[in-house]
DNA sequence: GTTTATATATCGTCATACGATATATCGCAT
DNA sequence: ATGCGATATATCGTATGACGATATATAAAC
């Protein structure tokens, strides 16, 4: 499961990573990988990875381009575009609710 | 897994809902349940929200109180608190870049 | 030339999510 | 009183996903 730096089960959400990541651009799997980790602080490993690209890419929610020599990039899809920020919205809520109820905390 | 609205696989993460009803005050599965709806719009199923429970609670986040009548109630323990505002901090940061790489897309 | 970084792929295991289902009690309206 | 919806917890089974390990190949750097 990947234990993120606190270890709360598989709470790491590649998927979303992987989603932010070819929100500011299109990337191959390998860049992606050296993104995720320096904005997340979090290594994915390939078998994280490539597991995920396919689901996103059954799902519709990115799409492959035309490989360049050995690089295979994706690209979000208009899909992927609005998924991804209706779920950064709804985890914005989240995140704010659960930081005023810690801070109420005495 | 979990179609959520968008359906970004398991991307409902329970475990995270469960810690911030809990960051608020005491509270018994069934009214775990109706605090995580009335936060997330996602509904949290017994299947999920026991499961989660005894994680979480194997995990040392939560913590059992004395039950009363029916109800049995947990506590965020403070391994819980510290370990849910690292992650909220974290995931904070995600949404905030996020939104901006969304936001720079013409 | 040999090591390091780039790059993709796959297999196996384990944890998790979650629907379905079962059971029991409480409160309230008719 | 009785019947129904809400309260409350528990468990099983299945599908899915996360991720370490491993394999392979090429480009660059030293």
């Amino acid at each position: 499961m990947g234990p993120g730096i606190t270890d709360l089960g598989r709470f790491a959400e590649p998927s979303l990573y992987i989603l932010v990541s070819l929100s500011e651009s299109p990337k191959h799997g390998y860049a992606i990988m050296t993104d995720v980790e320096a904005i997340s602080g979090l290594p994915l490993g390939p078998g994280t990875l490539y597991g995920a690209l396919a689901r996103l890419e059954r799902r519709g929610l990115i799409e492959a381009l035309e490989p360049e020599d050995r690089r295979r990039p994706y690209r979000l899809t208009a899909l992927g575009a609005t998924t991804l920020e209706a779920q950064l919205v709804s985890l914005g809520g989240i995140v704010r609710t659960g930081l005023a109820r810690l801070d109420e905390r005495s």
